[in-house]
DNA sequence: TTGTACGCGTTATCAG
DNA sequence: CTGATAACGCGTACAA
């Protein structure tokens, strides 16, 4: 029936006050007496009056909406995040919009002027695969609106970061599969531009120096770790000579493309090559073999993200505080390497 | 460097001209000279301008921003009806704020309101299982602001509504298992005042009747059909005599959890017990056995979803004009349901 | 304790 | 083709 929105001047009108003095009772100033609020907030009732944020975000240039980009909403790791974020942004008053790079510089540099033109208070980012710099989040430096990076991350701006400890992952992954007797371990890594797949491929070299082995030439593998590129990636290792008796893939969907394809092989998962993922996806537990790997816990790093991004836009961590986060991850031990002597 | 955002008045002055010719020449307004349009467009460059959405959706009434509740975001089917809706939205210029109502009544409708204050031009909404009165979404429909219901939808609110051939599915799924040759065919089923397993349980329903069979006595279970529920489920179900031949499950993870808790048992799938699911969760072609499903198209719908509510938002399409679109869904036979006779 | 007056940045209207 | 002005709804010095 409302044509027309109910403002804090009708109310004012409806009661022969001011607009002023409607806005400080909604919202709890002292200064307004416990009587004249209680009208206030009756009669708002009564008209079904609800606050307008965009003329309150105007006034305050304050949005309470944070931003968050990543590469693809509809991937488990990733909408976790999303997830913790909402969680955590709701509880404190704050909304959250959306939106997915598709791995595209070019439509990650779109979404951060579209967050920026919409002025939220925040933004949280994990990069595109394509991105390699990151002029395009400048502006949010220089107005002050603070930052969170989780994931892949970058060093080239100034901000708070959530990782997962990839380094010690990949090497707790590898040492987990020397521990199983492979000598001959060869990995499946993402572009190096990125540091979470440059640290985890660092760790398995460090495991494998660790042990004084090498890794076989050319069984290291750069791609974008699609199924596709697993598919891709076990051929070609599949080529070498010696056979890899071990893959440490740096996601679980290499891995769990590997599997697949070696289905139709002579080879056996673990026995003649055994497989170890990341991030725990949750069709690694599902799948035969389950796969081993190494969890990273999404919604943790999402909640942890949010809590900061806040707290830096409330003013209460500033910019001398900058840390890398690192989260703990777990190396989650499943059928796809356990190999029984 | 800037510490303070420029605006049009900044550019005005600095070209000596009106900020009112600067905000047409910049959103390409016909009126304005191909020459002072340059001039203006090369000085907002320099400045750095950028246009304060907030501003401009207070004069305009309108945000350019959608709202979608889901009951969870880390969820795939949901998830990618959200990337659905991203991508749609984004090219139509809209952003997307999300937000997840963990299946809690309270927290959907503290959601619808927010929304609702943040002045979003639409919303996109697939209902928590607690939700059995729809009051909180009148203040969209009181102030002409288009709604899309999709997957968990109502018929007590006038608006477009997507969802899958829920009834027909169900009917597919279970004429699969008579097929088969199950005879006994049990059914775990969601929450009734939710269409979506209403339909489903009537689809299964119609296929037994066609067939000339009868539901088992206590074959038929509600719950929220969490992986907890699926075990329960299971549980009960193996105390029936005659023993279930079959189990249609209103979604894969029950389905899922079915035959998890199956394997510590004697019985096996399919021979024993044939089980189908719902949905096509992507877990559901990867376990052993790969499980039988009704694939449901979330990024389309999503897409849809999208598409219609802008439409309206548009004034393209209007309230004459609602309808409920049926998605296709499709039978994918797997492992879990084929019995080799 | 309440009211007045103004501005946030943009755009629609009207005048020139 | 361009400019002046008001208004969107709210919040906040300042005044009373």
């Amino acid at each position: 029936m409302k044509r027309t929105e109910a403002t804090i001047h009708d109310i004012a009108r409806a009661l022969n006050i001011s607009a002023s003095t409607v806005s400080r009772a909604l919202k709890d100033n002292p200064l307004i007496s416990a009587a004249t609020r209680e009208k206030i907030r009756k009669t708002a009732e009564e008209m079904g009056y609800r606050p307008n944020v965009v003329a309150s975000s105007l006034r305050t240039k304050r949005s309470n909406m944070i931003g968050i980009i990543v590469p693809y909403i509809n991937r488990h790791f990733f909408s976790s995040v999303v997830s913790g974020v909402e969680e955590v942004a709701y509880k404190a008053g704050f909304a959250v919009t959306i939106s997915q790079s598709n791995d595209s510089y070019q439509k990650e540099v779109q979404l951060a002027r579209a967050l920026y033109d919409s002025r939220v208070d925040g933004v949280i980012v994990s990069f595109a695969m394509d991105t390699h710099n990151f002029r395009h989040l400048s502006m949010f430096a220089e107005s002050r609106i603070p930052l969170v990076f989780f994931d892949r991350i970058t060093d080239e701006i100034d901000a708070n970061r959530i990782v997962v400890d990839d380094f010690s992952g990949g090497r707790t992954a590898t040492e987990h599969l020397i521990a199983q007797g492979c000598r001959n371990i060869a990995h499946v890594s993402g572009p190096l531009h990125l540091q979470i797949y440059d640290n985890r491929l660092k760790g398995y070299l460090a495991a494998l120096s660790e042990a004084g082995l090498q890794p076989p030439p050319g069984g290291i593998l750069h791609n974008r770790l699609t199924r596709a590129d697993g598919e891709e990636a076990i051929r070609q290792l599949l080529t070498l000579k010696p056979l890899p008796d071990a893959i440490f893939c740096a996601n679980d969907t290499t891995a769990l493309s590997i599997i697949l394809s070696l289905r139709n092989s002579p080879y056996k998962v673990p026995d003649d090559i055994a497989v170890v993922g990341f991030s725990n996806e949750p069709f690694s537990g599902l799948i035969t073999p389950t796969i081993t790997t190494i969890s990273q816990p999404g919604y943790e790093m999402g909640c942890r993200s949010a809590e900061l991004l806040i707290a830096e836009i409330k003013g209460e961590i500033n910019a001398m505080q900058y840390q890398t986060y690192t989260m703990p991850t777990e190396l989650i031990i499943r059928e796809s390497s356990v190999r029984v002597p």
